[in-house]
DNA sequence: TTCAATCTTGAATATGCGTTCAAGATACAC
DNA sequence: GTGTATCTTGAACGCATATTCAAGATTGAA
């Protein structure tokens, strides 16, 4: 026997950066053996081919952004504060030309609607988990009076995705960074209302 | 002489429907031909290339979308009503499957974003007037007395704009049309409070 | 050390793309 | 009616792409 010899989360934290980069169809084979350091043949034995390469990224992405969001609900006690730090965390990179200004999931949604079902699929699925998340975060909040019932949790959740959606788009109409961050006051003092 | 047989407007109106259809680069010369029914050399001489093709797309596309505007602000004698109207005439396509569920603008924006400065400028800068054209609606609202004048029209019109982008994708998540309407409803009474 | 199973390599393949261009068709001026 | 300027046509071109595969390299067990 022998076992493969590639960084498996490595690899797919490369190839996730290089698909946000760039998008999915301008993402060439190319640039992501330069990226990954593999070798077409290896890529296409560990992941089947692009596509299998693109998924395997997306659930790394979600992964990583679960892990994320789980260590900033806990360093903050009370959920405004989180979910400002939170917001600022999707603003800031938004303002900046990096490559992860972008979210992975709703960029290749965008780019792949009404071409592959399946990806469509999974990245509507990994979506809407988020959302669940955040709904259950403010479910907590509502259980330690930090905000009012009326508006349910999953309301809040929806308005909140909703804003963060609209808060990545309007970034990338130009880094207004001044309406950026006003807008996620706005949202969040909405939502939390 | 001899003039040119079609009929611009028709052109660039199907033009349009199969980039928002397809996105940009899945939009294949070949089916912009069956689309428009012009041949490569004619779509090359009228346009110069794809991008050409797409940009006068664009345009006409801007053109028909402020008129569409226009015509519903005067069709309304309140700003709430309008808005609402207007909206809804966003919101209903997206829970459909139609090709006009998408913007133009917008979708092509985060699949070219860092490809083309060119394209990248010019679809910013549509995206920017229409705000703007939100924002003189505010204006003329706040004038009548319709609405206070606390947060701003150019405040009250970012937040919108924000709205709207992020309906858009929450609709391309799956089509949820119960939410997506009362989403509508609260955006609506964020923006006009 | 030997051998076979497995992984790595990267050139080769087939396909689809945007674009060009020379030949043919057409309309208008005279 | 004739000539010419212009438009139309669609086959052909070069290029980039995703994918394959057979040869070479490496591992670990016997």
């Amino acid at each position: 026997m022998r076992s493969a010899e590639f960084d498996r989360e490595h690899v797919l934290r490369q190839a996730m950066t290089t698909f946000m980069q760039h998008g999915y169809s301008k993402t060439s084979m190319q640039k992501l053996t330069q990226a990954t350091g593999l070798h077409p043949g290896s890529i296409y034995c560990a992941f089947n081919n692009k596509k299998g390469l693109l998924l395997a990224s997306v659930e790394q992405y979600q992964k990583d952004k679960n892990e994320q969001f789980a260590q900033l609900c806990a360093s903050h006690n009370n959920i405004k504060s989180a979910l400002h730090a939170f917001l600022a965390d999707i603003a800031h990179p938004c303002a900046s030309s990096e490559a992860t200004k972008v979210c992975l999931l709703t960029r290749t949604l965008s780019e792949i609607d009404g071409q592959d079902e399946e990806v469509t699929q999974v990245l509507s699925n990994n979506l809407s988990a988020f959302e669940r998340s955040l709904e259950s975060v403010l479910n907590k909040a509502m259980d330690k009076g930090e905000i009012s019932s009326k508006p349910s949790a999953k309301e809040r959740a929806q308005f909140l995705v909703m804003g963060i959606y609209g808060l990545r788009t309007y970034a990338s109409t130009g880094n207004d960074t001044q309406a950026l961050s006003r807008l996620s006051e706005q949202l969040l003092e909405y939502v939390l209302r």
